[in-house]
DNA sequence: CCCGCTGTGATTTTT
DNA sequence: TCACAGCGGG
């Protein structure tokens, strides 16, 4: 065991040797949260704790992969891997692959993503809406989730246009044999709770349950931690979690403050241990990010510090407009990074909203400073994608719908939108899927002879490797091979393809994809099935590396740059309206605006630059602004202003001590 | 099947 | 203003 204890401060060990009873870590940020957890899992080890009854959750993989390595690499590996370390997603697959049939499903269900998800909700509205009715798929899509996280499984008005499809929505869900991501935790948490017997199996199997993140848990996660970590007998729960609730930004994806704020009502009498200490920061950051956040009224009072002294002063620079704010960060970061002998991917520039990005791109890209930008089309979106996806789905399940309408006529097979049409009436009036409907005698007497055939020749290959799928020992790489090859995709790729290089690009990846197969093979044996779940759940991943490979400036918004650290960070559009958004005044979210703005400042680990504009260009012309409230709740001690129009407009002969700003004029003029 | 026109609407996005 | 989605025409 190469963990020790001693390199932990206090509190931190506190946390990390504190095993039974509920625990309630309250981790600010860059006070070493991910160690604590990870050296708390490797001290259960040493406590010779089964690592089988070890779970530890979080939200995505990117974390769980981290606290993997991590924990491997304190631990000995074969032990460290027969600890659970999944997010509620996947763990709610686990679950559900084993009992869902108890809900009415079938075992093989179709995880949607919200693609999916997005073209069923918009086939639905129009098939229910009467005339002269509207709706949104966009809104319905966002209510409905709000509605499945707030645990209502039916629908709470079916006279209403939006329950109705609601209704219908689920209706169809279940006869596509498929769920979307919020059912994953809705049935999860159902097949938990209504039925003791499979309550009991993940009960004892997981005895000391560990959730990272917690301010971040819904209401029905944190029912299923609940159900999970409660004993029958009445002991106290082993239960763990980590968070903070100064970092809870996700309110409006459903995340509920209150579940750390009032962790005692959930598990009482538990042990609360605060970790103040910050690794990360400066003091000039860490009391700025402090004097800002004790202005929310509901949360745990928390005060970072750091040994790291105060270092330089806040700086907040007031630009006269966007164009020029960008340009002045531009000019100081490629500055900067020849003077300070830094490399561009120790700057960042964080920003609220993804349109605040052009104008900066915009600038460094003149300036030639390499970029990175989060966020963007993900690898999935991909046509060819999600077109390979699809064939791999409708092997494993043909009665997924909206896979097999993805397939049937890619390549083109000779059964006309016509011919799919019917079949699809067909299904709905017999209640049954489209594959089941294409194998209707009903059918065939509606259509063209050469459709009939078409269709017979179609469903026999999909059963014919469904078949082969379900052979024991069968090797599932080289069949998902033989399936693309035989269905006529890369011939089709090739044909469909204006230039002979997209068509390269595209094959590609659909190569990409078998090969990600081959590569989850050899560390899995859960098959195509496992593959496509993981694929369901993971959006991001390949261009994960991307990201990696390419240095630059990263530009990032606030929401995404939590848990990330950079040596200098710009944080820019500090204006009301902006930072607080105009919506959340409406939405009455202003704490979580100034949690985002926390969120920020604490990100930066040597300097910190905020900047605002007085004029911005938005939906067509310059707007004026002001400076964000939140800038007057700031500790003035650290901060220090400055005003980039008098700084240009000071002439370069004026008395310049071998200052700061004599060097910012300098490259500011160049 | 693809392109261009027009209308609309414009935070944040772990799975 | 600008981007993008949906639709209609060639």
């Amino acid at each position: 065991m190469s963990f020790r204890l001693f390199d932990l401060n206090d509190p931190q060990r506190h946390a990390a040797t504190t095993i039974e009873g509920p625990l309630l870590i309250l981790a600010g940020a860059g006070t070493g949260k991910t160690r604590v957890i990870t050296v708390r899992i490797a001290y259960m080890l040493a406590q010779k704790i089964d690592p089988n009854s070890i779970l530890a959750v979080t939200f995505t993989n990117k974390a769980a992969n981290e606290m993997r390595e991590r924990l491997a690499g304190m631990v000995d590996p074969e032990v460290a891997k027969k600890v659970t370390m999944s997010t509620f997603h996947d763990l709610c697959v686990r679950i559900l692959r084993t009992d869902i049939e108890k809900l009415g499903y079938k075992k093989n269900f179709t995880i949607y993503d919200e693609g999916e998800q997005s073209g069923l909700i918009k086939k639905i509205i129009t098939k229910t809406a009467a005339i002269g009715e509207k709706l949104e798929p966009n809104l319905a899509k966002s209510l409905i989730s709000k509605a499945k996280n707030n645990g209502w499984s039916a629908p709470q008005d079916e006279k209403t246009l939006l329950g109705s499809v609601f209704a219908r929505y689920q209706a169809a869900l279940k006869q596509l044999n498929a769920v979307d991501f919020d059912d994953l935790l809705l049935l999860g948490v159902k097949l938990l709770a209504e039925h003791p017997d499979v309550r009991e199996r993940w009960r004892n199997r997981f005895r000391y349950i560990m959730v990272d993140e917690f301010q971040d848990t819904n209401r029905l996660q944190l029912e299923m931690v609940s159900y999970l970590a409660n004993r029958e007998d009445g002991t106290s729960p082993n239960v763990a979690v980590v968070g903070d609730d100064d970092q809870s930004i996700y309110g409006w994806r459903g995340a509920e403050v209150s579940n750390i704020l009032e962790f005692e009502q959930h598990f009482p009498n538990p042990t609360v241990v605060k970790l103040e200490q910050n690794y990360r920061s400066t003091n000039a950051i860490l009391n700025t990010a402090n004097a800002l956040i004790k202005n929310n009224p509901r949360r745990r009072p928390k005060k970072l510090w750091s040994g790291k002294g105060d270092g330089d002063k806040i700086r907040l620079v007031q630009a006269p407009d966007d164009r020029q704010e960008a340009e002045f960060i531009a000019n100081e970061i490629a500055r900067r990074k020849t003077g300070e002998t830094l490399q561009f991917e120790h700057f960042a520039i964080l920003f609220r909203m993804n349109a605040q990005s052009r104008l900066l791109e915009e600038a460094l890209r003149e300036r030639q400073i390499p970029y990175k930008i989060v966020g963007g089309k993900s690898f999935f979106d991909r046509r060819e994608v999600k077109d390979v996806l699809a064939y791999a789905a409708c092997t494993l399940n043909a009665d997924d719908d909206v896979s097999l309408l993805r397939i049937i006529n890619t390549p083109p097979r000779g059964i006309s939108d016509n011919t799919v049409e019917r079949a699809l009436e067909l299904s709905i009036k017999r209640k049954c899927s489209l594959f089941q409907a294409l194998q209707l005698p009903e059918l065939r007497k509606t259509v063209t002879p050469r459709a009939a055939q078409a269709i017979t020749h179609f469903v026999g290959q999909l059963d014919h490797w469904e078949t082969k799928l379900n052979e024991p020992l069968v090797d599932q790489v080289a069949l998902f091979r033989r399936i693309i090859n035989e269905s006529g995709y890369y011939e089709d790729l090739r044909r469909s393809c204006k230039t002979p290089d997209e068509a390269l690009k595209r094959e590609s990846s659909v190569r990409d994809v078998i090969e990600g197969f081959e590569r989850f093979s050899q560390h899995s044996s859960e098959g195509l099935r496992g593959y496509l779940d993981a694929m369901a759940l993971r959006q991001e991943n390949e261009d994960d590396k991307d990201k990696e490979q390419g240095n630059g400036v990263m530009l990032i918004t606030l929401h995404a740059s939590k848990g990330l650290e950079f040596p200098h960070c710009y944080l820019v559009g500090l204006e009301e309206g902006i930072l607080p958004h105009d919506r959340s005044k409406l939405e009455g979210t202003l704490d979580e605006e100034r949690r985002l703005l926390y969120v920020g400042i604490t990100r930066a680990q040597k300097t910190l630059t905020m900047t605002y504009c007085f004029n911005r260009f938005r939906y067509g012309g310059v707007v004026p602004c002001n400076p964000s409230s939140f800038l007057k709740e700031l500790d003035p001690e650290h901060i220090e202003t400055i005003d980039l129009k008098k700084m240009l407009n000071t002439p370069v002969e004026a008395p310049a001590a071998k200052s700061r700003f004599a060097a910012m004029r300098a490259a500011l003029e160049k």
